[in-house]
Order: structure tokens, then C-alpha cells, then sequence
RNA sequence: CGGGAUGUAGCGCAGCUUGGCUAGCGCGCUUGCCUUGGGAGCAAGAGGCCGGGGGUUCGAAUCCCUCCAUCCCGACCA
């Protein structure tokens, strides 16, 4: 194609709006516009990456033995009401009335129609085991979109749905997808970790997803540092160890100190010259059950995945100042497990320490000595912290790394949640009614185009990887003035296209300059540039995106120099 | 949903404090000349409901009220 004929609005100056690179990069070099907020429109060279990555899924997907089908966006209340997820599922769901007051919602993920169908056709083990999947918008009323193509309302995604007879098959089918998931983000180009994950409210047994290691990451994730241990999990799920070992340290009698304006533990812990493993935070969440207490070392973090998991309670915020202030007697700050009368939740290393400092629920004190049993009572004692860098790996025991991570995908076992709410059975081979054991297995297509822009780019542009490249090559005449380069860029164009090379002339009456930022702007792997000199000597240039170096090539060496080239990438 | 900020030409911004004549600048766009190896130069142009509505005033981009939109932080995220 040509760039004068293609609508690729580049943009000199970085959108104000744009936050992260990848959606700078996205807008300025002409592959989207935004249309509403976490909504945007794909111009043509970003439909071009799009349709590479859903190519590339569609061959995994069938290479597993998945069968493309494609499901309504709306879909109607009464399958929600069934699973319960229509009152379950909260504000994030685009809901809609017809003309005659039915409610419908726009799909964000597709369990409750694809279970219908299943159940509706499938009555026999005979049938079993079936991989189903589609790529398809979906859509989630997001709070707060943001991150332009990472965090959007309306986005793209592959899902898969495995229907089996038992565990074991679901078992099988999750395997295949683990392998599907790894061949597309390899064949992406993309530096990707799988990790461990939370399953969440959905509550099925094994989980994974899919990162792409970029600094922006929403996700941190901690992984062995060992080679031989391939131990790796978002922090949310990290298990955390400890040491059985309690501190040597004479239990000493409590006592109250005068802490004027210390609110926070590092503080205090400065102020009373200790370091912030000798404090106790005391963290107060509210939930619908009531108050909670939350207790870990000064210098670890709450996890609140894991205590939301511990309590199984639907809803879980820290309390407002002014419910702290009721229920302790001091203001936010001070607060601690001395006296504190609700149910208190205690990680393990709490309990060991001994002579800890802790609030003393009264303002401008804390309590010296404090000792878990003695002094207080802890009702729960479980995991409820994030685990952090340097701490060991709960396999091996070698230090934990830590890593930013953007969420491509995911893969879950659902177990039969969906075809219990729903009634799909089949008939085994006794003639016994069982329900189908379900997994399901999504991948963001528009993100994991985000993420490649977030893990491929430099200060010029976007550096494409040539497997989900708009364009593979594109041949710039230096002058379009100068008749033998545009008579030997048209040359080699048209012998790229020949030879089933995507390319692109750059056939614009623009000065060099302004095409080749274009062309770094834009990310294309390879650029040809025929100049007046190379016309001379019958030669041109092969630039290479990602390193920039620049090799002299003689024209009847060309095709084969770039298929080489694109080989050794794709 | 809480906190903060911003809405002025396609994009990036100034003007607003202290109201005043025809609303500016850079980039981009159009036409012509010139130029062609890293976003050239000269000249002439086109392009604005100053986010919407209401108010104050002789007069509002500017002051007040209100609504909307967008962005950032937080909360939230099967």
C-alpha cells in the first residue's frame, strides 16, 4: 500500500491526555483515536496489529482442538438472574432497557451464554470434551478507565470455554491451554511471565495468568530467583513463610509512652529509635459483617486479597477516620490491638514478636512491650501479608525477585459452578445425569497490543516485533523528485510484494526527514531507503527498527536480504 | 464514589488574577515559490458557539451559580 493513500495521522506532539507510553505511542504515531473514555476507535494500523494477534490465537486456539464461535454482546438479564451474577456482578455491568422495559447488559465474559448453549446442545459424554471460543468486545463500566488501551470499557478479548466430564478432563484442557497461551505470546514476541494467581470470588481451584514484564505494570509479581526453581506468582497469591523461631527477647511489662504527633509507623519507630519490625500496624477495615482489625509487622504491607479471602466477606475498606476515631478513642494513628474490641486478624509473624510497640488507642501514645497473648487476643492467625523482594521462594527457599507485569491473559478452572447454576448435564456411560466440569480462558487482544508498545519502544517510536508488525517493511525514496529513485524504490516495492512481504511505499512528497520519523514513529521492522547515491551503485538501504543499523544491499539481493531478516524474527 | 486538576482552531498551549475595541502563539492544514539523507525556508490564506446552560454587567474567554466532559491520585477491579 501506499503511505500517501493510507490514513496514518501522525502526531508531532505527545496528547496531553496520554499518560502511559503505549498509548502516547498509540495516538501520536496514528493507530488510535478516542472516542469516550475507555472507549477508542482503531485506525487502519492498529485493526492490521490486531487482526496478526487474533490470527495468531485463532491458530493456537485451533491447534488445541478450539472451535470459533461468535456470542451476542447483549445479552439478556434472565441468563444473570439464573448464575446470580446479575445483582452479584455490581456497577461495572453496562446494563440496558429495550423499548419494552426487558433488561439486557452488554457481555463482559460470557460464562452464562455459553453455558446456556452447552446445556441447551450437548447431552452426552459422547460430546465431551468440547473447546469453544470466540473473539469478541466485551464490555465493563470501569470506575476509573485509564492507561488508554490497558484499562479500557470496550476492548477485545479472546475467550475459551472447555467443557468436560470430570476433573481430570478439565484437567487436560487447562494443560492445553497453558501450552496455547505460551505459544501465542512467544509467537508475539513478547517477554512474558505465567504466574500463580488469586482466584477471587470465582473460586476455583488453579489459576494462572499470563504477564507481560513492563514497568508500567499494574501487577506485581515475585518470582525464584534460582534457575532451577520456576516458582512465580502475582503478590496477591504469593504465600509467605516464616520463621517458627520466636525471639529470644524476655517478655518485658507493657508500658504506655508519650508519642506526640507520630502517626506513622515509621515514624514512631524513629521517634522511639527501633527499627519498623519491632511495630504492630493495626489496620481497621470495615466489612457488611462488622469491623475488622488487621494485624502485621510495621514493615510489611497488608494484602487485602488475602484477608478479603480470610474473612469471606463481600465487601472490605479501611474505615473512615471518623469510625476509627469511635471505635479506638484516638485519632487515626494511634490505633492498636491493646483493648480494641472487634475481631482481630493476625499474621503470623505477629505473633511472634515479642516487646513490640503498638497504638495505644489513645491519642499521642503508644504502648512499649506489647506481647501477642498476653496482652491481646488474636481470633484469626493466618497468611494475610505481601510478600516482598528478598524473602524466600515458599518452594526452594532462594530470594524472591520482584517484577511489574501487565495482565495479558488468564486461565481458570470453574469446576461447575456455571453448569450447577445453570443445569448443563450430561448422561455418562452408566446413564447418570452429571454436570459439566467447566475452565475458561480469556486473553486481552487490544491489551496485549498496549503491552508490546510498553515492552517495545524506544525514544523515537514504537519497535514492532515483525510477527504482529501493520506493516512489515517500508521502502522510502529519499526524493520523490529524483525519477530513478522512485523508479527503483517502485522496483523493489513491488518485488517485496511479490514475494509476500508486507510492505509500504512512502511514496509522499515529503522531505526525508519527515518520513523517516514517521517510520520510527510507527515502529515498522525494516526500512528501505533509496537514495541518490545507492541509485548509482544499483544499491539500497536495509535499516533494521530495533538495533538501527543500516546495511548497503544491492537490489537483486533485497528480497532476500529482508525475508532473511524478517526469519530470523518471526 | 472521595480528593485534585483541566476544558480556548485538528494537536500543543497563552490570555482569565485586575471584564473593554478585530481572541492570540507554535505545530499541522490550503495555495504559490523554493527545498529534498533525520520533523527546512519565504509569502499569502482557511479554520473558533473560548465545553453547555443560567446569572452579574453598558460590556464576559475573563466574575458568580449550575450542569457536562476529560485527565491524575485514591478506593474498586469474576
Amino acid at each position: 500500500m501506499r503511505v500517501s493513500q493510507l490514513l496514518i495521522p501522525t502526531l508531532r506532539e505527545v496528547p496531553a491526555e496520554a499518560e502511559v507510553v503505549s498509548h502516547q505511542l498509540l495516538v501520536r504515531a496514528g493507530f488510535i483515536r478516542k472516542t469516550a473514555a475507555g472507549v477508542y476507535t482503531y485506525l487502519p494500523l492498529a485493526l492490521r496489529v490486531l487482526k496478526k494477534i487474533e490470527k495468531i490465537v485463532r491458530e493456537e486456539m485451533a491447534r488445541q482442538g478450539g472451535q470459533e464461535i461468535l456470542m451476542p454482546i447483549i445479552q439478556p438479564a434472565e441468563l444473570w438472574q439464573e448464575s446470580s451474577r446479575w445483582d452479584v456482578y455490581g456497577p461495572e455491568l453496562f446494563r440496558l432497557k429495550d423499548r419494552h422495559g426487558r433488561d439486557f447488559c452488554l457481555g463482559p465474559t460470557h460464562e452464562e451464554i455459553i453455558t446456556a448453549l452447552v446445556r441447551g446442545e450437548v447431552s452426552s459424554y459422547k460430546q465431551l470434551p468440547l473447546l469453544l471460543f470466540q473473539i469478541q468486545n466485551k464490555y465493563r463500566d470501569e470506575r476509573r478507565p485509564r492507561f488508554g488501551l490497558m484499562r479500557g470499557r470496550e476492548f477485545i478479548m479472546k475467550d475459551l470455554y472447555s467443557f468436560d466430564m470430570d476433573e481430570e478432563g478439565l484437567h487436560t484442557s487447562y494443560q492445553k491451554m497453558y501450552e496455547a497461551y505460551s505459544r501465542v505470546y512467544d509467537r508475539c514476541g513478547l517477554k512474558y511471565r505465567v504466574v500463580e494467581a488469586d482466584s477471587g470470588a470465582i473460586g476455583g481451584s488453579d489459576t494462572h495468568e499470563f504477564m507481560v514484564l513492563a514497568a508500567s505494570g499494574e501487577a506485581t509479581v515475585v518470582y525464584c530467583s534460582s534457575s532451577n526453581c520456576d516458582y512465580a506468582a502475582n503478590v496477591e497469591r504469593a504465600n509467605a513463610l516464616y520463621d517458627q523461631e520466636s525471639s529470644r527477647e524476655e517478655p518485658e511489662s507493657k508500658r504506655e509512652v508519650y508519642t506526640p504527633s507520630q502517626t506513622t509507623i515509621k515514624d514512631v519507630a524513629v521517634f522511639l529509635g527501633e527499627g519498623r519490625e519491632k511495630t504492630i500496624k493495626t489496620l481497621i477495615y470495615k466489612t457488611e459483617d462488622g469491623l475488622v482489625a488487621a494485624l502485621v509487622r510495621g514493615d510489611r504491607e497488608v494484602n487485602e486479597v488475602k484477608l478479603y479471602n480470610t474473612l469471606g466477606c463481600l465487601q472490605l475498606e479501611l474505615a473512615d477516620a471518623a469510625t476509627i476515631q469511635d471505635v479506638t478513642g484516638a485519632q487515626v494513628g494511634y490505633a492498636g490491638p491493646v483493648g480494641l474490641d472487634m475481631r482481630i486478624v493476625a499474621d503470623p509473624e505477629v505473633n511472634n514478636m515479642v516487646n513490640a510497640i503498638a497504638g495505644a488507642n489513645k491519642t499521642g501514645y503508644h504502648l512499649v512491650n506489647v506481647n501477642p497473648g498476653r496482652d491481646f487476643k488474636v481470633d484469626t492467625l493466618t497468611d494475610i501479608r505481601m510478600v516482598q523482594a528478598g524473602e524466600p521462594c515458599p518452594r526452594c527457599g532462594s530470594a524472591l525477585d520482584e517484577a511489574q507485569g501487565i495482565e495479558v491473559g488468564q486461565i481458570f478452572k470453574l469446576g461447575d459452578k456455571y453448569s450447577r447454576a445453570l443445569g448443563a448435564v450430561y448422561l455418562d456411560d452408566k446413564g447418570q445425569e452429571q454436570y459439566i466440569i467447566m475452565g475458561c480462558y480469556g486473553i486481552g487482544v487490544t491489551r496485549t497490543m498496549a503491552a508490546s508498545v510498553e515492552q517495545n519502544h524506544d525514544q523515537q517510536g514504537i519497535i514492532w516485533p515483525a510477527s504482529i508488525a501493520p506493516f512489515q517493511v517500508v521502502v522510502i525514496p529519499v526524493s520523490t523528485k529524483d525519477e530513478a529513485q522512485v523508479k527503483m524504490a517502485e522496483e523493489i516495492y513491488n518485488k517485496l510484494l511479490q514475494a509476500g512481504v508486507e510492505a509500504l511505499i512512502d511514496d509522499r512528497p515529503e522531505r526525508a526527514g519527515v518520513k523517516f520519523k514517521d517510520a520510527d514513529l510507527v515502529g515498522y521492522p525494516l526500512r528501505i531507503t533509496v537514495g541518490s547515491k545507492g541509485v548509482k551503485s544499483g544499491q539500497a538501504e536495509v535499516t533494521e527498527r530495533q538495533t538501527g543499523e543500516t546495511v548497503m544491499v544491492p537490489q537483486q539481493d533485497i528480497i532476500y536480504k529482508v525475508c532473511d531478516m524478517l526469519e530470523k524474527d518471526v
